[in-house]
This record gives structure tokens, sequence and C-alpha cells, in this order.
DNA sequence: ATCCTCCCCTAC
DNA sequence: TAAGGTAGGGGAGGAT
């Protein structure tokens, strides 16, 4: 590189100019500060350290430590740097090192210090041939339940970071210098040899949620607090300068979430190795355990067990644990009067943009929509994530928000929303500022606590993380709910943050009850005056316009069900949020006319309000429905088409999986082809002959869910020889109603069947549902269906069919739509997960379930080493076809369709072979698909379609590529109306 | 057929 | 002003 020659009148706009002059600076000025306060000899005489990311102790304590004893501190790294300092670095970092480049645990400096003399550093490598095997070497180390019994160790000692972190040894004696020097970082203050006290750190400490911040001016001015007094941070602006990266590190929440939980992933392999078999939080919990039966009454805690199945000994109990939207919980947790206002974590303050020369959001926004356009076809025009374009305005802060509460998630707002909309949304919005060092804080407690019981942890993140139970449930007889109950005290206590736990038998089931458990994405439901009640009923209204909208409906019914706090019931429910227990209000009113607008509904609901002269404060659910519903569409002409249409012979198999019985969720056909294929199907558990005893169940009893709702379920004949013509009337439909996830299965299958029309919990995706299987009719009906058919069939089954048609009719027209928001309950998941528990899951969860299932279901804890094994063996087990490779799968076998996957992949081989389908060729492949979306098998569609694109691109194969394309159409649309979301192919 | 790499997506 | 990183899974497609 040819170097400008130096020009001394402007060093800083040469190359190394102003960097080096900065460096100097940095360096003399440490020094100065090293003059004045450095009052012992120093070991570390000629070091000089740069510390990259996160350390602990933390950048700023090494920093006083080198003061203290004689070393440098290089706030950048430069050839005068002597010893890089890091804790953890990412891959990414790691592979960029240059050669020879070392990097030294922090706990090098500590040590030497502690032990008086410089020590070896080659035994504080962070990567070195040792480091990188060794931590792999213990994963399966299970833990010691036994020897925790034998604790006697205080709760507060086994959940303080440091004390179980044994690699920071003596860690008081450095803490007590550095207060000598005045540093106030909260880490460094606290006495770690005592729980108590740390906690008291982080409870007492500075009222104001700045003040973490602003109290380490001193030494943190220039990297965190960019309006201090300092010079340089003033310049850090684009990457053209050269401390940008450093700032944006530090700043970047992404950057910290992703270093954090590989920090913690490491730590929990530290505490595996380190451990010496004694869990000392056991005592703790068996004090709780005890305690808290004592102050139980017994009926209450009859009732809150008695929904939640008790895991046999053998079966696996995998928890799944998550902060409550972490970053403002720690944020907040210092000041309480937070808690209930709408809160933000982000950088930005408010709508302060400038004005910018060059700037143009609109056109650029109009690009970013024309690119994902061309990229993801026409439909994707109102994709969600132009949301977060469109509403921003020209001025408005584009700061992202990490977190939000969930009062802030009442006002619509999400996290990764631009600041600017959401201070449309909610203008009382406070911002918090990010607290980097708190998140670490809180995170180690809660590790740290988790680890006082059991080391079977899977860290995911910095505030999630999975754990095996299942010795711990066995060993002290716990369950769920005890054990969930007493995490979640203790980490609020301990740490001021509520988190969320779910129970499953394997990662998924307990993933997914947490989602369950978590106050959503449904909201607590408190209001302090009616005013904000119906601010919220208004804005029920208008969610119920769109979903209307959505599917081109009208209604003249309109359902108002309340859940207000039982008179006897605390005052505020034992889940953060949650409705606690309440009695069930249901009001209906029906109109003479039929309505669709959010003003219309709102009127109505609130007249409904008034005369009930509720207190607003007590609500605690609300949901309203809209029931009676217009069809705006062709669908009765649809229906009634059906008995004059003539049979067209259409190929639907019948040969369910073992896996599916009868319980399968929404509308499922039975065969409709006459004679041989449906004589021939298996018996057994096929949903042919399904009796519907497990599916009608409740969900909630009490009296608002008592009215049936006649017509909504029924279930088919048994099948005979006597029934064959009666499989070319239409298809039956076994429809199965959602129901409570707190509910066993088992509990289920003991209800008689027909004691009572099933009422379930309506739910937003369900008129989509409903409507889909009005439309089902159409294409599954034998369009030239003839009426002399239908004649000539014996009374029984001609009144079957009748009845079918009645009903089908009475589901378009009684079912009730209605997005409901209710204040959540906590939720545990029956521990065995076959299809009951699939209906039972709600629609968006059952969704996710069905894409995760292929490649989640049973995974074991991860850890390194068996993460790579599991990899191995993903490898070894990919069959050669790309069909095989994705459908070998276990939802395969959980879901399987009506037709096998081995059938149908050597039929599509010998399609695609031949280039040359018959017309009818296409029609089964289409129906398969239909089959598929009844099954909503989505990941199986998926594949198919994708495999069949390729090769019609492929081989440009027209009489493929138009089918393809109309059933590609075909499909997206019925995956729109039935799940309300593109299909992405 | 198998392996590898690149790219895209998603989760935190 | 804003701080849109990082790991891991899986598909596509090329090299062998």
């Amino acid at each position: 590189m040819k170097k400008k020659p130096t020009n001394p009148n402007n060093g800083f706009d040469e190359w190394g100019g102003y960097m080096e002059a900065k460096k100097r600076k940095l360096e003399e000025q440490f020094e100065s500060e090293a003059n004045g306060d450095r009052t012992r000899g120093g070991i570390f005489q000629g070091v000089a350290i740069f510390v990259n990311g996160y350390t602990n102790p933390s950048a700023e304590e090494l920093k006083a430590l080198m003061l203290l004893h004689g070393g440098i501190y290089h706030h950048y790294e430069s050839s005068r740097t002597t010893h890089i300092i890091a804790s953890n670095l990412p891959h990414t970092k790691i592979k960029k090192l240059k050669p020879g480049e070392k990097i030294i645990k922090p706990e090098w400096i500590v040590d030497s210090i502690a032990s008086g003399k410089l020590m070896d550093h080659k035994k504080y490598l962070l990567i070195s041939d040792s480091t990188s095997a060794k931590p792999l070497s213990n994963l399966f180390r299970k833990c010691n339940i036994d020897n925790a019994e034998s604790s006697t160790c205080s709760k507060s000692e086994a959940y303080s970071c440091k004390s179980v972190d044994t690699s920071v040894p003596k860690v008081s004696t450095i803490e007590n210098e550095l207060d000598t020097v005045n540093t106030s970082a909260t880490n460094a203050k606290a006495d770690t040899s005592s729980m108590a006290e740390q906690t008291n750190s982080v409870n007492n400490s500075a009222p104001n949620p700045q003040a973490t911040n602003t109290n380490t001016t001193d030494y943190k001015s220039d990297t965190v607090n960019i309006s201090a007094p300092k010079p340089e941070a003033l310049t850090t602006k684009t990457a053209s300068n050269e401390d940008f990266l450093g700032e944006f590190y530090n700043k970047s929440r992404l950057h910290h979430l992703s270093t954090m939980g590989a920090m913690f992933k490491q730590y929990v392999n530290q505490l595996r190795e380190k451990h010496d078999g004694v869990f000392k939080g056991i005592e703790a919990l068996r004090a709780w355990k005890s305690s808290s039966l004592q102050n139980t009454e017994e009926e209450e805690l009859d009732e809150t067990f008695s929904d939640n199945p008790k895991p046999s000994h053998s079966d696996p109990v995998i928890m799944h644990i998550d902060m409550d939207c972490f970053f403002v919980s720690v944020g907040i947790r210092n000041n309480p009067e937070l808690k209930d206002q709408p809160v933000a974590v982000a950088h930005g303050k408010g709508n302060q943009a400038k004005e910018r020369e060059g700037v143009d959001r609109q056109a650029e926004f109009d690009i970013y929509r024309q690119r994902t356009m061309n990229r993801m076809g026409l439909s994707s025009e109102n994709h969600t994530r132009f949301n977060k374009v469109n509403a921003i305005g020209e001025f408005d802060s584009m700061s992202e928000i990490a977190s939000c509460n969930y009062k802030a998630r009442e006002y619509g707002l999400k996290n990764g929303m631009f600041v600017g909309q959401a201070l449309k949304k909610c203008p009382q919005l406070k911002i918090v500022p990010y607290d980097f060092e708190g998140y670490k804080e809180v995170s180690y407690c809660l590790y740290n606590l988790i680890a006082s019981l059991t080391l079977n942890i899977e860290a995911v993140s910095c505030d999630e993380m999975y754990v095996d139970c299942s010795q711990l449930f066995q060993k002290f007889e716990l369950t769920p709910l005890q054990f969930a109950t007493f995490l979640r005290e203790t980490i609020v206590k301990e740490t001021g943050c509520t988190c969320s736990t779910g129970f499953g038998s394997n990662k998924l089931q307990a993933r997914l009850a947490t989602k369950k458990a978590k106050p959503n994405v449904n909201y607590g439901i408190r209001f302090q005056n009616n005013q904000e009640m119906e601010t919220f009923m208004k804005q029920l209204s208008r969610e119920v316009e769109k979903r209307l909208e959505e599917v081109k409906m009208k209604g003249k019914c309109i359902t108002l069900k309340l859940m207000v706090r039982s008179a006897e019931a605390p005052r505020e429910a034992s889940k953060f949020l949650g409705h606690g227990v309440c009695d069930y209000i249901t009001k209906s009113i029906s109109l003479p006319i039929y309505i669709s607008q959010a003003s219309q509904i709102f009127k109505e609901v609130i007249s409904i309000v008034e005369k009930l002269k509720l207190d607003s404060k007590e609500l605690r659910g609300i949901g309203i429905q809209m029931s009676k519903l217009e069809l705006q569409s062709k669908m009765h002409a649809t229906i009634d088409s059906f008995f004059t249409n003539k049979v067209k012979p259409s190929y639907v198999d019948s040969k369910p999986g073992p896996s599916y019985s009868n319980s399968k969720p929404g509308p499922s056909y039975a065969d409709s082809k006459p004679g041989p294929s449906y004589v021939d199907s298996k018996p057994g558990p096929s949903y042919v002959d399904s009796k519907p005893g497990p599916s009608y169940v409740d969900s909630k009893p009490g009296p608002s869910y008592s009215d049936s709702n006649p017509g909504s379920t029924y279930a088919d004949s048994k099948p005979g020889p006597s029934h064959e013509a009666a499989m070319s009337s239409p298809k039956k439909l076994i429809f199965v109603p959602d129901c409570d996830l707190t509910k066993s299965p088992k509990r289920k299958a003991a209800r008689s069947p027909r004691k009572k029309s099933p009422k379930k919990v309506e739910k937003v995706g369900d008129m989509k549902m409903y409507l889909m299987k009005a439309q089902k009719i159409y294409p599954e009906v034998p369009e030239d269906f003839d009426k002399s058919v239908f004649e000539a069939l014996p009374d029984d089954i001609k009144r079957e069919v009748l009845r079918n048609r009645e009903e089908q009719l009475s589901l378009l027209k009684t079912k009730e739509y209605s997005p409901q928001l209710v204040a959540p309950a906590a939720h545990i998941v029956p521990d065995n997960l076959d299809e009951s528990f699939l209906n039972a899951l709600p629609e968006d969860i059952r969704q996710e379930l069905i894409e995760d299932l292929s490649k989640q279901q049973n995974m074991p804890l991860r850890t390194e080493e068996n993460s790579s094994r599991d990899k191995k063996v993903q490898l070894e087990d990919r069959a050669p076809s790309p069909l095989n490779a994705t459908l070998d799968t276990s939802s395969s076998q959980l879901l399987s369709s009506s037709l096998s996957l081995q059938e149908m992949r050597t039929m599509l081989r010998e399609w695609l072979c031949e280039c040359q389908p018959e017309p009818s060729d296409v029609e089964m492949f289409s129906d398969y698909l239909k089959q598929l979306v009844e099954d909503r098998n989505l990941s199986q569609i998926v594949v198919l379609m994708r495999f069949l694109q390729r090769h019609v691109t492929k081989k440009e194969n027209l009489v493929w590529g138009e089918a393809y394309r109309e059933m590609l159409e075909c499909l997206q649309l019925t995956m729109k109306l039935k799940y309300g979301h593109e299909l992405k192919i």
C-alpha cells in the first residue's frame, strides 16, 4: 500500500492519522489515570491488553485491574497490544483470527492477581487444542441426584453466578480492589459470596433504569454513553471510522443475543465439567415444596393438579423455560411502576429523525416492495413485512424495538417494529435503554438456579433453555406445575423478572406448551376504568370486522363472552396477567339485519355490557363472536347443485394410516368410490368407521358453554356391505372440536359421545375452516351426480345423505366465528403426543407442529456432542431421491394420508418418466394434494409441489407444466382460505 | 450416488 | 440518527 506523506498540520485526515492520534490520546489518558491511582507494584508490567467482546469480569473491570497492577489497557487493538482478552468469540471471528494470534481468557488476569504473580498465559488460552476438544468430553455426564440430597448449602449460594463458576476464584478480593477504584458496575459491587446480598444489589440498586449506565460513566462513557463529553465518541459515525465496528457491536442487540447464546451454551458445559455432584438448590426446592403443601388448601390443590397429567415414572419430562419479554423485564425490574405501562427497549428515543439530503423513504420502500414481489410473486404485495415500512413517516424514528412488554403489545406493538410506528400506535410508550450487562446478570441467575437443581440442560439462548426434569421429578415426586411454580416464584424473587415454562415429553411439546402458557402474541385483560374497556372493545370489534372481511361474510347474531373475576377469587391471579378463577357470562343479540362493520358490532356489544352493569376492573376475558353468517360467495348454489350434478369418479383411496384414527381435526372425508375400494379398505382405526367418542369434549365447563351447536358434529355409520352404495353419497364429515389443552386425552375418552353436542371455544381461524368445509363440498362432491342414482338408494341411505346435506348447510349457517381474547391460563401439555393431542392444539400451533414435526420430533436435548452425532445420523439416513430425502420422516408416519407415500412416490416417478401424463393422472395427483390439505400435512405438500416444480421446469414438460400451474393455483387458494396465509413454494 | 458448497430461511 | 448478528438446517446444484 502506498502511504501518503504525512502532513504535520493535519493529522486527522491522513491514513493512520486520526486513529493513531486517538489511540495515543487514550493511552496517555490511561497513563495519567494510572499514575494517580496506582498504589501497588505492578505484576502486569509490560502487559498491554485489548478486550474483545463480552468478558467476565467486564472490560471496565479489567481496565481497572490493569490500572491497579501496572498493566496497560488498550481501547483498540494495536501493534503494541501484547494480549487479547476474551471470554467468548463467535466462530466466525475465530476463523478470522490472524495466524499466531492468541486469545486469552480474563481468568488469566484474575488468577494472576490472586496469586500475586503473572501466571503462564498458555493455560488460559481461549482457543487451544485442549479447550476445543475438552468441553465435549463430559457432556453426557448425568447429574447425580443422589448426591444432591446431601447438599446443605443455602439456596442463595446455589444461584450465585460466581460461586458456581469456580473459574473466578477469590472474586471478592478483586472486587474489593475494584471498589477502591470507585467502580460502580453492578457485578463488581455485588458481594457474590452471598446470593442474598447479590440479590439485594439487583433489587435495590438505583431506581432509575438508566442509573446503571449513568453510574458507570467513569468507565463506560466512551463505549456506552455516546453523549458523554468525550470528543471521540461523537466522531464515531460510519464504517469509515476505525472504531465503528466496536461501537456497532457494542450496541447491537442481535450481536449480543448471538454471543450471549453461545456464551451460555459454553457456560453449561463449564458447569458440567466443574460440577462436584452436589446440587445446591435441592434443599430450597424441598423446603418450598413442604411449605407450599402446607399453605395450600387441599381442595384447591386437587383442582389445580387434576387437569395436569402426572407423568408416569418412565416417561421423560422436558421443560422449556423462557423469560417473558426479556429485555424489557430486565430494563424495568427496578421500576415496578413501569410494569403497568407500555414499555419498549430501543436505541431511539422518539421521532427525531433529522432531514437528510438524499433520503427518499417512499422511493426506497417502493423498491423493497417491488423486489419482494419479484421474488415471491404478486400475492406478496400485502405481505406483512411491508407493514413495517408502510406505517413509517418521513421523519419517524427507525430505531427498532428489541422487546416490548405485554402492555405495549396491547397497543399492537411488536418486537422489531420501528419506534416511529410504535409511538404512533402508543404515544405514551416508555422507551428504556438497553442494559446488556443486566441481561447477562439475569441470565446467569436463571442458569445458576436451574444448574443448582440439574445439569441436564440445553441452553438455547440467554433467556431460554430446555431442561430434562425426568430424574428430578421422579426423585422428588414433583409435578410439572409444582416445579414450574417453584421456579417462577424463585426467578421473580431473584431477578425481578417473570418467565414462562412448558412441559412435554419432548422438546417440541415443551416449547409449544410454553407458547401456550405465554401471556400472548392473548393479552392480560385488565382495565382501570370503563373508558379503557371500551377502547379495547372497539379494537376487538375492528378485529372481528377485519376477519369477517377476510372471509367475505357478515352476520346477524353477536355474542359477547365475558370472564369476570369470581367474588371469592384473589384480586390478582397467581399467573402473571392470568385470568384466575372466573365466572363466565355469555350474552347474545339477534339482529334484524346482517352486519359486518366494526362500529355496528361495537354498538351492539357495548349495549350488552351496559346492561350487565359490570365493574370493568374485574374483567379478565373478552370474546366477541359473530354468528348466523351470510355467505357472500356462491356457496348455496354449490351445495344445491350437489343433487343435480352427475357422478364423475374421483380418486380418493382410503388407506388411512394407523396413527390417524377417528379424531382428525377438521373435516375428514371417507372414500367416495363405490364398491371395491371401500370394501377393500382395512377395518380398524380408519376414520371411516369412526366413533366420535374421544373427540367430544367441552373445552370449558361452565354456563357459557352449555349451549349446543346442532349439526356441527356428526360421525359416520359403521361400514358394511349394505353401505357400499352409500359411498357414492357425499363424503361424510367428521368434525372434531378443539378442546382445552389442560384436558388429558384419557379424560376425553371417558366422556359419552352423544351426551351433548360439542361446544368449542371458537377461535380465530375457525371461520376459515368452516368456509373451507363448505367449499370442500364442491370439489369433493361428484360433479355429475345423477338424481336418479340418489332416488335409487335405499331409504335409510337416502335419509343419511339428506341429513348430511342439512348438516352441512347448517354448519355453514350456524357456526360461530369469533376472535377471542382471553387472559391466559397455565397449560401443561399432555405427555403423550397422539392425535388427540394434535386436535387439542389451537389452529396456529397445530400448523406449526405439523410443519415442525418432521424436523423436531423426539429430539434429544442438544449438546455439542450429540448434535454432531445427530448430524451424522441424518446424513447416513438420507435417501437418494430428493423426495425420499424429505419424506422419510416421522411426520409421514404420524400424519399419514389416504395414499401411502410409497405409492405416491412410485406413481410420481412413473409419470415423470413418461412425461405424458393422462388427464386422469393429473386429477389423481390433484386429489392427492387435496387430501394432504385436508390432513394439514403442510410439509408434505410443499415437498411434493417442489419436487414436481423442479422436474416440470427441468423437462419443460408442457402438459405437466400447465397441470402443475393449475394445481398450484388451486392449492394456494385453498391454503390461503384455510390457513389464512400464503403458501410459499 | 455422494459429497461439498453456496444460498436462503429462521430463531434468538 | 442507528447500531439489520450469528448459528444451524435444508434445498439446489455442481464436482466427482
